[in-house]
DNA sequence: TGCGATT
């Protein structure tokens, strides 16, 4: 049912080493990275929020320009809504970017400055190799080796975010200036540069990926093209609903007559801020997840709804998605109409006002 | 077939 060549899975772990579940009480609140930049607080908050009833949510921005880092927390209530959180929108993409949804770990002094940059490492070390390097001294909250952007091949600069502080600093002690096996020349391990003490123009090089980087490390997985959607992530908690392709590409044609007339009906869909978006043929079973993993990657996306049955709670075969700007929501309606999802062709359109006779 | 009643 799914394994049609054009099926695309991304295999979405990049290298995360946490895995202890030696956390105490961090059963509710998550740290959400790579965040794309211009997402804002409450399009965060209205993410998280198709999961379960969020207690706080909190975009880290620069202290200066206000500009969004990147990263941010969002603390639920309920345990078992962050868990289903992490399940089903670590890896979710968004614009040019992958989220990583995970437990935050508890504030504290010692978990600060933890981060490492390295220097100097063999064009043919992995990240798992630099891991394997790094993991004797201290617990590995992330690892990252820079690779360029064209030829995705490394450029022997990486990036070691320990647990501790302490760990960092054993770290240095001990590997700053040997010479790893198999290699000639000797690594380069110091602190990286912290973004809250410079206040230079100096990218958050922990958290947020350059402009010039579209990529992210790991490994060289395709970054699909805006024109050339491929979906993606097999909705994890919903279960199976793998996207598959049906169609052909389609490219964006300016002045689509259909699309630009139903855009422009009166009161429809710009309401306030925002293109609203008709979807229609969903299962019963589907969840707001699933409009943003179709909708995310295309651009800017203010709002998903998935409009349920009062009574049973299922979905009615339709839901809405707001998307901020014109030129995206047009490719994400020409990408997405007519596609398969799970057993069903979408119908993806401007929303109208149909009924609701003012 | 179809266009959001839980702020």
């Amino acid at each position: 049912m799914m394994a049609n060549g054009m099926d695309t899975v991304v295999q979405q772990n990049g290298g995360a080493t946490l895995g202890q579940a030696s956390q105490e009480e961090s059963k509710t609140n998550l740290i959400v990275n790579y965040l794309p930049q211009s997402m804002t607080q409450d399009e965060i908050r209205s993410l998280f929020s198709s999961i379960g009833e969020v207690e706080s949510c909190k975009l880290i921005r620069d202290k200066l320009t206000g500009q969004s880092l990147g990263y941010g927390f969002v603390n639920y209530h309920r345990p078992e809504d962050a868990e289903k959180a992490i399940n089903t929108l670590n890896g979710l993409r968004l614009q040019n970017k992958t989220i990583k949804v995970s437990y935050a770990r508890p504030s504290s002094e010692a978990i600060k400055g933890a981060n490492l940059y390295v220097s100097g490492l063999p064009k043919n070390m992995t990240q798992q190799d630099l891991e394997n390097l790094f993991s004797p001294y201290g617990r590995i909250i992330t690892s990252r080796i820079l690779c360029d952007n064209i030829t995705g091949l490394s450029k022997g600069v990486g990036f070691i975010r320990f647990d501790q502080r302490v760990e960092a600093e054993r770290a240095i002690q001990e590997l700053n200036g040997t010479i790893p096996k198999g290699s000639s020349e000797p690594i380069t391990v110091k602190f990286a540069n912290n973004p809250s003490n410079n206040n230079k123009a100096i990218p958050p090089l922990a958290y947020l990926a350059p402009q010039a980087t579209r990529r992210y490390g790991g490994p060289i997985h395709h970054p699909t093209g805006r024109f050339r959607y491929i979906p993606l992530s097999p909705l994890s908690s919903t279960g199976k609903a793998m996207l598959a392709i049906n169609k052909g590409l389609q490219r964006y044609s300016p002045l689509a007559g259909d699309l630009l007339a139903n855009s422009m009906l009166p009161g429809n869909a710009m309401n306030g801020s925002g293109w609203c978006i008709f979807v229609y043929n969903l299962a019963p079973e589907t969840e707001e997840n699933v409009l943003w993993q179709l909708f995310g990657p295309f651009g800017a996306v203010q709002s998903v709804k998935v409009i349920r049955d009062l009574q049973t709670n299922k979905c009615k075969g339709f839901g809405f998605v707001t998307m901020t700007n014109y030129d995206e929501a047009v490719v994400a309606i020409q990408s997405l109409n007519g596609y398969t999802l799970g057993n069903r062709v979408l119908q993806v359109s401007f929303k109208t006002n149909k009924s609701k006779a003012a």
